[in-house]
This record gives C-alpha cells, sequence and structure tokens, in this order.
DNA sequence: CGGCGGCCTTGATCTCCGTCAAAGGGTTTG
DNA sequence: CAAACCCTTTGACGGAGATCAAGGCCGCCG
C-alpha cells in the first residue's frame, strides 16, 4: 500500500535529489502515469514549493506561468466579481492539478486553505514533457474529463438545489476527494471556514451555520469540533442530498 | 474563409464516400488537428446520424457506448434531480463534442434543441484512433480545458450572479459558441426556449421572461422575435453582466 | 488570566425570485 | 377559419434565503 512519510519542513530551501521520491501523491496524481526513467524527465523539471495557510499560488488575470502539481494540504481555487462576490469554483487537494483550465492568462485564483506543498511546472517545459509523452497527456485528459463531471453535479447543484441539499452534497462528496486523508468512514473533516464553504455552495455564511444546526439537531450529523464532523445517518444525509426528503 | 454549404438531408440513409468531406463543423472540431490522411480513418468510423428537434442521442445512466461530434444544429446537455428539477449544463453546437465528461455510464443526458447532424462514433473505436494520433488527443485536451473554464464561469454565475446579471452574462455569451451562425453583429439567435433558458440558469421560465422585457424596456436590447434580438446599447449589457449596473 | 480579535451561531427583518394564476400571441389541425 | 395547443407574458402573492444585528466561543498574546 501507500506510505505516507511527512516531507521535510524545508523542501524550498534547497533542492533536493529528487522530489518526487518522497512525494506521498504521486499515487494520485498524474506522475503515476509516467513509467520511473519519464519520472526522472518530470523530476527535472519540478519545483518544491511550501506554502502557509492564506498564501496565494495563482493571482487571476496574470500570465499563466506556472502549473502545479498538488503534494499535501489543501487549495481554493475561486474567481471575484468586481464588487468581491467571490464564487469557489473547487477545493483541490493531494494528487489534484492546478492550471488544467488555462489560457494565456490564469481565468481563476488560487490559495491554500492550510499550510500546503506543490509541485511547480514551468509551462513551457511541462507543455514540451506531455507533448512527448502521450500516456501523460492521456492521464491529464482523464483528470480533465473527471473535473468535467463534477463541475456539472457543482452546476445542478448551485442551480437548483436547496441549501439543505448543498450541505448533504457537501458533506458526502468531501471526503472522496482527499486522498491522503481516508478519514474514518463517515467521518469528515472540513479545512475550510465556513465563508467559504458558503461561497463554495453559493450561499451565506449564516444560512451554512444554520442548516448545520438544523442536520445536527436532526440527529443526521454530529459536530465533533468546528472543522470534524460526523455523519450519523448516511443514508437520510444521501436523501436530503438528491431532494428526497 | 471558410465555406458554408448546406448538408445534404438525408445523410443517414445512405452511407456516403466520407461524411468528413462535406462538414461544414471539420474546421471548428477537433478533426481539423488531424491530417488528411488520418481523416481517412476518423472518416472510417463515423457514423453519420441526423436528429430532429427533441430527440435524444445521450440518455443519463445508460452505458456510454458512443461518442458524438455536432456537424451541424444544437443539442442541450441536462442533468435531472429525481423530482424532475433540471439543470442545463450546456448548449452545444456544431464543432463541439459530446462525451468527453463520461465514464462508463453517462453521467447526463442530451437532446436536440433543433434539427441536428451529428457524427457518431464508438467509444471503444475512438478511443483506439486517439491513442495513436496524438495530436487529436491534445486537440481533446485543449477543448476539454476550455469547457472547464466554461463551467468555472456558470458556477460564478449560478453561484453568485442576479437574474439580471445571469441574463445579461447569457445573451453575451451565446453568439460566441455557435460558429455555424456567425449572426450580425450583436445579433442574438435563441435556438432554445425561455424554460431551457430558464434551466440554464438555474432561474424559472417567469423570471427569464421579466428580466428580458425589463432589458428591452430600458433600451438594452430590442426583441426582434421571440428566438432573435439584437443587443442596443452592448456596453451597458457588459456592464451589467459583472455587476457593476 | 483577562482582554482582544476572529470565527461562528442565533435572531429579526427584508427582498429577490419562485409559485400560482390568468390572459395574450402564434402556429398547427381538422 | 375556428379551435386547440403551446409557449410566453404579466400580475399578485409568498417563502427561502440574504441582510442586518447581537451575542457566544475560543485561541492568542500581553
Amino acid at each position: 500500500m501507500l506510505e505516507l512519510r511527512s516531507l521535510p519542513a524545508d523542501c524550498t530551501q534547497r533542492r533536493q535529489e529528487s522530489v518526487c521520491d518522497g512525494c506521498g501523491a504521486r499515487a494520485f496524481s498524474v506522475c503515476s502515469s509516467l513509467d520511473p526513467s519519464d519520472l526522472g524527465r518530470l523530476d527535472a523539471i519540478a519545483e518544491r514549493v511550501s506554502l502557509k495557510a492564506g498564501e496565494a499560488l495563482i493571482r487571476e488575470g496574470d500570465a499563466a506561468v506556472n502549473l502545479f502539481n498538488i503534494a499535501s494540504g489543501s487549495v481554493r481555487i475561486y474567481k471575484l466579481l468586481p464588487d468581491g462576490r467571490r464564487q469557489i469554483t473547487g477545493f483541490l487537494f493531494a494528487g489534484d492539478f492546478v492550471g488544467l483550465a488555462t489560457g494565456d492568462d490564469y481565468a481563476f485564483s488560487g490559495e491554500a486553505i492550510e499550510d500546503a506543498t506543490l509541485c511547480r511546472f514551468r509551462k513551457s517545459e511541462y507543455r514540451a514533457l506531455v507533448r512527448e509523452r502521450p500516456s501523460l497527456e492521456a492521464a491529464l485528459l482523464d483528470r480533465a474529463n473527471h473535473e468535467l463531471a463534477a463541475a456539472q453535479n457543482q452546476m445542478l447543484l448551485l442551480g437548483r438545489k436547496t441549501a439543505q441539499e448543498r450541505i448533504a452534497s457537501f458533506l458526502l462528496d468531501l471526503p472522496s476527494r482527499d486522498p491522503l486523508r481516508p478519514s474514518a468512514e463517515d467521518q469528515v473533516r472540513l479545512p475550510m471556514t465556513r465563508s467559504e464553504i458558503a461561497d463554495y455552495l453559493g450561499l451565506t455564511i449564516e444560512t451554512v451555520s444554520r442548516v448545520l444546526t438544523k442536520l445536527k439537531t436532526t440527529g443526521v450529523i454530529r459536530l465533533l469540533s468546528l472543522n470534524e464532523l460526523r455523519i450519523e445517518q448516511p443514508d437520510r444525509l444521501r436523501d436530503i442530498a438528491e431532494g428526497e426528503a
């Protein structure tokens, strides 16, 4: 199985022999599509970056020079309207690739939710590698397709689901997206704030809070702490998520 | 420039020498990434299909055996909730590829909005061709990335924009997506009904109608007919779309 | 350990848009 | 050409969730 050794804290400082070797996210990411010899090529153009919670890796409108692969931690991707309204379009975790949906300029911003480590690639170098490694390109296409399917689900959620249904769907989806933290069955870790949940689900912070309270008082979930909860009645939560309750 | 010759009406009936040869959508689609010799390969596995308005090409939950390329007409892609609420996740036009975001089963339904012609491929055969034609794979990845960017914009719209802003954004986006009908400047063709617009924008049919009326009475747009309108004040419409008015 | 600041919860009120209802226009059918 | 149908428009009303406003919890730092 997979070895989850923790990464050295100072990995930005001195270039390691191989950033890929100790990477706990390798098995989940597009890197796994490369055989060992090709992995060296990837390794050669990868630069390891550490981010503290809240730091930005991508700013909407900037020239898109870098691509990223998340090695650990979590990242929020969002777009803003001129008056400050924010829509978080995705929470990303270890193994996720950032910068797929990108033209010459970034069309979204990205920031670390919690401390995170990432692999940074120069877009030009990455493209060159992709061009000569069809298996890598196939893996990227695969990933893009999964993201597209997820985006369609999110559109259904944002366009047609009630506040309760959105929260329920969110609680059911979230755990499956964080491979490095396959928490106990029906245990949900919420690394993001209520405000971020709200901006992801197209709600306000108050509504998120109220719905969570209601789910708690009806016994569907139990809040273990602010950022941790247990799903007590998964079936009922699933019914709620699909509008059948 | 591009030649927009109309397609023979009976193209499903008898197999043509080459379905690609007369295809007005070729220049916009992934097919354009293939050189003439490879196009023959694609041609060999393509089957031309004609659909009448309203007919389905994909049904959510069915085994995903076919992929499609739209040659002419328009298609709606949507997802349903158990109680019938519908979210249209995309309107597709000539050159668009249907079935990218697909696993073993279709995760969405697709129907013709107006009479349409499509190229149908068996997924297995298509994959085999893609695997040996990196340029085709690259084109698919490109297209997936564009769709992802569009999906993120739609999430912003659904999660954070008001009804007015949604309609304004929609009217500004739509024309650019239909390459076979590069209508007169600021002229918008609406091949879909109000109900479809509503289900695409996360609104109701009544709200769509009311907002269009308001935009009309304020002089921003002019309704030429039910399915055709002119944008009289593009700058103001753009301001509205971004929440600056 | 006490005060401060950030985040979350809870309550009261408001509002945008959804729901319900009816009437108007266009086109298909007999 | 009338009648039936469908889609759209318009109006009146109501409700889910936003907004406004306190108050509670907790970690942090002096």
